[in-house]
RNA sequence: GGAGAAAUGGCAGAGUGGUCGAAUGCGGCGGUCUUGAAAACCGUUGUCCCGAUACCUCGGGACCGGGGGUUCGAAUCCCUCUUUCUCCGCCA
């Protein structure tokens, strides 16, 4: 959520800049300025009426202490009208308030500088790529063949289990997806994040705080019976633990991270390219967080980026990183590079991260803010989150590039958490 | 799941209808004293919204777990939800 103060002072910037996200924010940004200014005026009348209100409860206060009933009497007739008044204009101001936040949370964030514009996915910017090319023998299998053959993951059992998109991974597939989070986890703590093993289930604020809700609701399943939300990323309470936070500067920056099973319902968005692992409703992740002083957020955005960079270098992946154009950037962001690593045998990129700074935007909806030493004035810090990494598709990567005629060769980093060199 | 008690500022803890945004203590910040520090003493000390502003502040409004109600007036009374504690039940 963009602040008003931004839009106040900032409106033809601000929607100058979203023409970079294709977004005609001008409708937006003048309904929510005409609101904002009816909010005020409103809340002008209310108050000076309370304020009447206010002084005439003392009076009449004062009156009785003096045991002039009669007074008393008169001054509280007085009050029915202005009673009937403020009510009436409470209830606007509610309803202008809450019009003001619905149309305010539509207006996207704004994108950083240094964005480029574009329509999707084939204008993302390649900042650099890295690692060796895999040379694969003509009949090497995609890893939904490879999991099949070597009996490590098993999708038709999930089925029978809960349903499509819920992979039950057994043996040496099991032991090779904690042994992936255990080196994550502990690449992160090497990194100076402090871990976070946060709830998996979160309430309605929760989800309000980091914007899941109420726009994306269907993404996310929800138990009704108790009205939470199965996370969809370890990003929601890791987050949330600062919301209605006040931070003090020599705090920051926070440095967070939490593995968790992730969830995600993806309706709609099925199809041929999303065959395997490539696409999952339950899926296993390691996410980081940051919550940064408002100076130093790109600096830590750049920390994160090559963090992560340093693991898809350690699993000797093919990796690139783009930095993404205006047209393919979240609704929330400000700035996105994404992490793709080559799968040999799909011979495609596949998104494995998403490394994002997302200014104040997150942080205002938080009511995150921080203090300065000496200063009085709070203000919103910035926080940024990233993958590092999602699981499923380093898998499938990891599969695919070291198949080898005696079997799946295992990356020398992880070998000391499976235990084993190869699966066969 | 059943019965009872409770929820107040960073923390502890007063306050049961009227100058209460809230005593007091601790903590924090500033100062005096000191070579420095401690102790002592003095001062200060929440958040949000609106307005004014000579940018130092000033005025108004809201907030005592959340929501609703009674009243001229609510931290205080009523309803409701949530959470915590104690006892019972159940349980990894």
């Amino acid at each position: 959520m963009l602040t008003l103060n931004l839009i106040r002072e900032k409106r033809d910037f601000v929607i100058e800049r979203l023409k970079i996200k294709n977004f005609d924010a001008a409708p937006l940004v003048d309904r929510v300025l005409e609101l904002d200014l009816r909010r005020r005026e409103t809340q002008k009348e209310s108050d000076a009426l309370l304020a009447e209100q206010n002084k005439i409860s003392k009076e009449i206060g004062m009156l009785i202490k003096s045991g002039d009933s009669a007074g008393a009497e008169s001054a509280r007739a007085k009050t029915a009208s202005l009673k009937e008044e403020s009510r009436r204009l409470a209830e606007k101001l509610a309803a202008l308030d809450e019009e003001l936040r619905t149309e305010l949370v539509k207006i996207p964030n704004l994108p950083h500088a240094s964005v480029n514009p574009g329509k999707g996915a084939e204008d993302n910017f390649k900042v650099r790529e890295g690692g060796t090319a895999v040379e694969l023998p003509a009949d090497a299998l995609p890893h939904w063949e490879l999991i099949k053959k070597y009996g490590i993951i098993d999708f038709e059992l999930g089925i029978k289990l809960t349903g499509a998109g819920f992979p039950v991974y057994k043996g040496k597939g099991a032991k090779l997806e904690r042994a992936l989070i255990n080196f994550f986890l502990d690449e992160g703590e090497k990194a100076g994040y402090l871990e976070i093993l946060p709830p998996i289930v979160v309430n309605e604020d929760s989800g309000f705080g980091t914007g899941q809700l109420p726009d994306k609701e269907g993404q996310m399943y929800h138990v009704t019976a108790d009205n939470f939300y199965l996370i969809p990323t370890a990003e929601v309470p890791v987050t949330n633990i600062y919301r209605d936070v006040i931070l003090n500067s020599e705090d920051l920056p926070v440095k967070n991270m939490g593995y968790t099973p992730c969830f995600r319902r993806e309706a709609g968005s099925w199809g041929a390219h999303v065959r395997g692992l490539n696409r999952l409703h339950q899926f296993d992740k390691v996410e980081i967080v940051q919550i940064a002083h408002p100076e130093h957020s790109y600096e830590a955005l750049e920390e994160m980026v090559s963090h992560v960079e340093g693991l898809v270098r350690k699993l000797d992946l093919p990796y690139r990183i783009m930095r993404l154009c205006g047209g393919d950037m979240s609704f929330t962001s400000a700035l996105t590079y994404d992490f793709e690593v080559w799968s040999g045998a799909q011979k495609r990129w596949l998104e494995v991260s998403s490394v994002s700074n997302f200014e104040s935007f997150q942080a205002n909806r938080l009511k995150c803010r921080f203090r300065e030493k000496g200063e009085k004035q709070n203000r919103l810090v910035h926080t940024l989150n990233g993958s590092a990494l999602a699981l499923p598709r380093i898998v499938a990567a990891i599969l695919e590039n070291n198949q080898t005629k005696e079997g799946i060769r295992i990356p020398e980093v992880l070998v000391k958490y499976t235990g084993f060199g190869i699966i066969d």
